[in-house]
DNA sequence: TTGAAAGCGGTACCAC
DNA sequence: GTGGTACCGCTTTCAA
């Protein structure tokens, strides 16, 4: 390639590069010869020599789940518009292959890490500390990262989704919910605002992860099995929710006269179901783009916050 | 790494790479130093000498469509199991960046190509050539394409379900289908069986890709106000149809009493609706699989069958 | 079974 | 603004 247009290899590299260091003249029969050769950069040798590979590995329980990919998307596009691609990991649920996948990932260098959760085994953050690389855990919150954050509180989502219904008048209450970590912790924070107010008839149906309609449809027959008819159902995910939903209407049960649904995550379908299902809404996508400012900000050196807490927010919907 | 282990570089490679041809003795102290160091092999200078990357690159058109992640999943399980990653890429609707993606992505040498669809550009064409990898297109089905492929015909999905509710007895039509290339054949196939038995009141409604559940509402509505109420809807996607399911029960249509629906792709919540949604079953696990059979067929030097077609299947469900 | 030497295809560093 | 030289950390090839 550099032979072919009269030039060192470095020049050509600089083309790539620095193009702003090349004189105008050179760029543009450099230019010109890559056009007519087709001619791609080899990113491995150039990883290889610079020790800046260009890339972010980001690792999710599962791609085919919305509520990660919306994120993973956002993510991708804002990285791309700073030449960053973005290597996809599936840890699966519960992060059962975390270790050896991030051992297989950290094995290609990547320049930044993304992390789904707060919590990894003492392998793997031995490994992070030693790969030295930026950072960043998303979708909770903690005081004390591995190195930077973008989340919000699981426990403050339970409490504010407790004191919401407890609001609307609401005194029996059930909770169907996947077994996740995350889950789990807003399930504890809905639970210890109801004990607070001594509202503690709350039944919970646990349904494995990942969540789709059918577990919401059978989580609430479970749910009604179980005597004492909830007024109000908390569920881990929009997408139970919309199956508790249809399970209710199945059965001739009026929402919200009957029983009031709240979902997670307000997923795009659930502004459309009928009624509209009332959940907490998270912005996803600024999850992934704020983690790839707090990435790039690292890699170039610019100041960045460690901890970003994007919030959340209670939406009430025709199933409240 | 080498020098701590006593031993020279290579063997610590072998080690890794061929086990077998390394003396136990050997290979226990080794290994045993690597447990101990926390060392992890530079797959990247890896690649760079044995052109031997270790990964596949994957281009789907948004990973938030479920109907790709799932493939994109087990494509990803399959290979991990082969010790090989996947690199994920997203290329919008339509396609508009795949160009600058597929430059970006070959200059990472891939040991693999998985594309979805069959029609890229001119200039895509010549890269791909020019990077001679073993290449899989998914999604569709063509008898020459660029190296193998996984797919089924999407003309002979629309034709199928034509006859699928011409033989239920249906006699009026409408079609709400997403701006997107395979609709569009599954919607000609559609109508030309229809065009065939003289059944040419059909109504089209086009939506905007990607496709929710709100823009199936608004299709049936708009459908509705075409005027020559249809008795049966085809929608180009399980999400539109779930839409159009909601917004007919919200009119006090009863389904499938005064409207029949069908979907595609069999996306797993259409079971579970209530009633449950016709669809045309793809098995998308399947083209995952097999597309990642295929590559890794290619790379070992096994000889592949050079097209799949996985076929589908119209199945019958409470909305017909 | 193990090792020495020579790259893989770029980039860092410094001189010109 | 441009190029020479060394080297990134592994694997290939071939010899011992």
């Amino acid at each position: 390639m550099a032979k072919l247009a009269g030039v060192s290899p470095i020049t050509v590299s600089r083309v790539f590069n620095r193009p702003e260091k090349v004189a105008t003249g050179t760029l543009e029969h450099v230019r010109r010869v890559i056009e007519r050769t087709g001619y791609v950069p080899n990113l491995v040798a150039g990883g290889l020599a610079s020790r800046r590979t260009r890339f972010v590995a980001a690792i999710v329980p599962a791609i085919s789940n919305q509520i990660f990919s919306e994120s993973i998307q956002s993510l991708t596009d804002r990285l791309w518009e700073s030449g960053y691609q973005v290597l996809l990991g599936t840890s699966g649920y519960p992060m059962s292959r975390e270790e050896s996948l991030l051992a297989a990932i950290l094995s290609r260098r990547p320049d930044g890490l993304f992390l789904t959760g707060i919590s990894h085994s003492l392998k793997s953050r031995r490994r992070l500390a030693v790969a030295n690389i930026p950072i960043v855990e998303v979708w909770d919150l903690t005081p004390s990262p591995i190195d930077m954050l973008v989340g919000f509180s699981h426990e403050k989502v339970g409490q504010a989704v407790a004191e919401f219904l407890v609001g609307r008048g609401h005194r029996r209450f059930g909770v169907i919910t996947a077994d996740d970590a995350r889950a789990e912790v807003r399930r504890m924070g809905f639970l210890s605002v109801l004990g607070e107010k001594r509202l503690d008839d709350v039944q919970t149906v646990p349904v494995p992860a990942p969540s789709n309609f059918r577990l919401g449809r059978e989580g609430l027959a479970r749910l009604l099995e179980l005597g004492s008819l909830p007024r109000a159902v908390f569920c881990s995910s929009d997408t139970l929710a919309h199956g508790v939903l249809i399970e209710a209407q199945a059965r001739g049960l009026s929402v919200p006269g009957d029983l009031a649904i709240v979902g997670f995550a307000d997923l795009d379908f659930a502004a459309h179901t009928s009624p509209p299902l009332s959940t907490v809404r998270i912005d996803r996508p600024a999850i992934g783009r704020r983690a790839a400012e707090s990435l790039l900000g690292r890699i170039e050196g610019r100041p960045v916050e460690r901890i970003v807490d994007i919030g959340f927010h209670v939406m009430e919907r025709g199933t409240t």
